[in-house]
DNA sequence: CGGACTTACTTTAGTCACGAACAAAGGGAC
DNA sequence: GTCCCTTTGTTCGTGACTAAAGTAAGTCCG
């Protein structure tokens, strides 16, 4: 009974993530067989952690029995750093997101770990129902997974061990897992978006900064030591304008939120104290030198992601991010540039676009959390271990109780 | 004793492959615990197939014995498809590669299948030892593995079942694989070479064509339908030239071999009537305008796969194929370039020349047939799963012979 | 209204691979 | 030499998972 069963977890997470479903789902679902579900179930249904709860009529056989979990008061904490501001929110296992909390944030104060730590404790601490563990997704590649390391130019931090420190500081022993924000959003998007309805998405977020994840066969491509997707550093133009990385040319020097406005700023599109917010607004409505700055980075966007897929050769690229919001503004040239670039047979290549608001990023994060129980790999390390094992233990003891 | 076990094939092939292993070096080698190894190998032990050929002088502890293929008599069959010709070789599990057979081709022609069938139908006649399959490699992307149905602009094929084909013709019933020839050449680098050392490769070919394969913790990304990889087709440039793909500025327009020859002749380099390897011995010859006419290659080869770097975040180069033979050429400007545009923390990332001939494409597709004993996601189809039971068939039926 | 067909589970018997403890076979320090 | 350490390999018991065959519970069609 006390089986530290490494599948319980996966089908406990499957029931909590995608609601009641009959054990031929959850078979098909996890890769087992039936005899294997059956199996499992009955453990957790004598342990009263899940219930048969419906049955569905049938469709010319014998009509299959709805599982549930009892209690599904189970979730995480997602965490999303950004160079100005901290955004943390709790989600529960169905997705339903809690109420968030947002703090001012400065990454290179000496104290910003110590920041970083209260904000969640606070969290941490009113959080309702079974904390599985808190997830934090930053702008920066996190070089080693187990131990928290991260890389962020972007928030001027290099070598941090930010897993370990948040584990230490922590309220109650939590386990704690990070990674680049674009990857939390892509793990989010495989467990609740359209990606999911995909076996290989190419996802790309614009905005401040312009990032992308890669998926293969349902696996995120981490890259070595964590650094894929740095879209926004791909050099795109011979003599562009220097990046904050140093370089020259990088795509997010040119179609980036910054980028944008400071064009626009020079081109007198906006006043000299305006900035990419007023852009939209002029672009919204009407203003030709805008529309076609969008226009500009359309194409350039489209070009350089139609070169990516000639490379990897995606299902489906999914667009989203804060600049999202104008979308439309970019749409036709992108769509154009994309498409002209293509091998003729790929041109067909569905895009779609989805609306990621601030706080969907933090519950990304939380995803990766919620993910682990499914990763057979193993790439959560030992955090991910004790995610599974809280998740079996939490409900079980939630029961008893 | 019959048992279709999934693991043998994949021990002997690890025996074939490396040579002479301890038991504790397969266990590590296949991922299994030490226990099973010992079951694994009673078996192959007592059925002869393999043996205790020597043991290795301890290094602190109990000295290994070496365990060996008592028949080693087993490989497989390579082909390369090139729109002027076929290559065909013959490849034994340890890497020795036989005797070449070259046919001219054309991909066109109506009976070309035929041709092809023809060709291979020789070698697989005189095969030494167990023929374990064919593999075939060919540029252009394999639709459906299993089926093995190729789309090829190359070669002007386009839902070809060439696998089918092939195995309805040969003369005796063999496994057939199909893959793209880039793909197959990283699988025999996996196998063989610089890249198997290392975890992600990035591996770049340089000729004709240019290709890449990108390989992932130890797979191979193949993308959606086996497109991945097509490098060739990046656009690079606005107002570049017109590529055979029908678009404009693919890379493979402006640095593949026919674009470098079409340069030299533009700018009076070489003659009208001459080509690639006349302006390989201008250039090695100290003429200033060849000279700079690789190093604007090099510049714009190192700036694309800069970004792709970038977005894949590799942790080996390896660039290889026929332009290779002239690669001191290109190096400097695409060492600088590649540098230049890469994050500071990536620009010390290993670059790797490898010299691969001709016939060594060949034998990459063999590899493809010598890999299948270890490929656990079973992505080679039913195919794969012929050629492990004819790995293990094979050498115990040679034994009891 | 009963048989043919479908689909959903369950039981059984067995395989595969592993962890843990143990045995074997050396090196090195004193 | 004689401990102790390191590394290799083996034995044994166990647990996870499965295929195959059986059971349950419905629909559909004549």
């Amino acid at each position: 009974m006390d089986a530290l069963d490494r599948r319980a977890p996966a089908l406990l997470a499957t029931l909590g993530v995608r609601g009641p479903q009959s054990r031929t789902q959850l078979a098909r679902g996890l890769g087992l067989s039936p005899a294997t579900v059956t199996q499992l179930t009955r453990q957790l249904l004598t342990a009263g952690v899940i219930g048969e709860v419906d049955s569905v009529p049938s469709r010319g056989g014998r009509p299959a029995t709805l599982l549930a979990l009892t209690n599904r008061r189970a979730g995480a904490i997602g965490v999303k750093v950004s160079p100005s501001r901290i955004t943390v929110v709790p989600v529960q296992m169905d997705g339903a997101v809690g109420e968030r909390t947002v703090a001012e944030f400065d990454p290179g104060a000496p104290e910003a770990l110590e920041v970083l730590a209260d904000t969640i404790a606070t969290q941490v601490q009113e959080f309702d129902g079974v904390l599985l563990g808190v997830g934090v997704g930053l702008p920066g590649a996190v070089d080693d997974q187990a131990r928290g390391v991260v890389d962020a130019p972007t928030l001027g931090w290099s070598g941090m061990a930010v897993g370990d420190y948040l584990r230490r500081t922590l309220p109650q022993p939590v386990p704690v897992l990070l990674d680049n924000d674009v990857n939390t959003l892509a793990v989010a998007e495989h467990m609740y978006g359209e990606a999911g309805r995909h076996p290989s998405p190419l996802i790309v977020t614009i905005g401040h900064g312009i990032g992308c994840a890669i998926v293969a066969g349902g696996r995120l491509h981490r890259g070595f030591r964590g650094g894929a997707g740095e879209l926004g550093h791909v050099p795109v133009a011979l003599d562009g304008p220097e990046c904050r990385c140093g370089n020259r040319g990088c795509l997010e020097a040119l179609v980036g939120d910054d980028a944008l406005a400071q064009r626009a700023r020079e081109r007198g599109i906006v006043g000299p104290q305006e900035g990419k917010s007023e852009l939209n607004d002029r672009a919204l409505g009407g203003h030709p030198g805008a529309i076609q700055l969008f226009e500009e980075a359309g194409t350039l966007l489209g070009r350089t992601l139609a070169g990516l897929a000639q490379v990897v050769d995606p299902d489906v690229l999914v667009i989203l991010g804060e600049g999202t919001d104008v979308w439309e503004l970019w749409r036709p040239s992108f769509t154009m540039a994309l498409r002209r670039h293509l091998l003729p047979d790929r041109r067909s290549i569905p895009i779609v676009m989805e609306d990621w608001p601030d706080d969907r990023w933090a519950a990304g994060a939380a995803s990766l959390v919620l993910f682990s129980p499914f990763d057979t790999d193993g790439l959560g390390g030992d955090q991910g271990e004790l995610v599974r094992t809280r998740l079996h233990r939490g409900l079980t003891e939630a029961v008893e109780a």
